[in-house]
DNA sequence: TGCCAGGCCCTCTTTAGGGCCTT
């Protein structure tokens, strides 16, 4: 049962709900613990409602990738040689992020890479990570599949045919995330938009979410 | 297209196992 605390620390900290970045990593495999680096990254900052900013950048990672990351991607060893270092681009991106909440589909991921990356240029995070996976499983249950390509076909969002790059990524990611306000604002009017609030919902059971809402609604309408 | 790890989530569950999702 969702306590009132909880939902008043969302109200507290909606202030920072306006503004998210939404990022993606591209990187040499899917653990850093077992050495793995990112080889790009790609971000979005959205004000209200609207994309106002990009960051993308390859990094090298400082060893050569294999031939499935760079079929993967798209992003080939000649590129990443000619590419500045992580440190560098890490550095640069932590500038960007500044203390922004952030959203990434499967958050995890990339929170984890985001984490290493930075603690390796001694850069804190001082935002909170929303998951866009995690949202589209409580409010598209019946969507084919939450893989990020899939979700962009089933609502229809704009894309560019490029996948697996990561500002290309992080754009589609920003669409969806929005997407979502929008379909949670028409099914639930009297409920804020709130990203503290957002973060609630990914981790009520799918089978009493209409009765988050209904509290949600009650406390904000 | 796969493997590596890890968190979430569902179910034939909770003293567990396996699928999904990310590169």
């Amino acid at each position: 049962m969702l306590e009132n605390a909880t939902i008043t620390e969302t109200s507290k900290r909606s202030d920072r709900a306006d503004t998210v970045v939404v990022l993606d990593f591209e990187t040499t495999g899917l653990s850093p613990l077992r050495g793995d680096r990112a080889i790009e990254i790609g971000a979005v900052r959205i004000v209200k409602g609207q994309i106002t900013e990009r960051f993308q950048q390859l990094m090298n990672p400082g060893r050569r990738i294999s031939s499935f990351i760079e079929d993967y991607t798209g992003i080939s060893n000649a590129m990443l040689a000619d590419s500045p270092p992580c440190e560098t681009v890490m550095a640069q991106f932590a500038d960007f992020l500044g203390e922004d909440n952030l959203v990434a589909h499967n958050a995890s991921f990339d929170q984890r890479f985001l984490e290493a990356e930075l603690a390796r240029v001694k850069k804190p995070i001082a935002g909170s990570f929303g998951c866009s996976m995690l949202l589209s499983r409580r409010i598209y249950p019946d969507a084919p599949s939450h893989r990020l390509g899939s979700l962009v076909a089933y609502k229809k969002l704009p894309n560019d045919g490029v996948f697996h790059r990561a500002l290309a990524d992080s754009e589609m990611t920003a669409h969806l995330w929005l997407n979502m306000l929008e379909d949670i604002a028409k099914r639930y009017p009297n409920v804020p938009q709130s990203f503290m609030l957002m973060q609630k919902v990914m981790k009520t059971p799918k089978g009493s979410l209409p009765r988050f809402w209904e509290a949600a609604s009650a406390w904000f309408g």
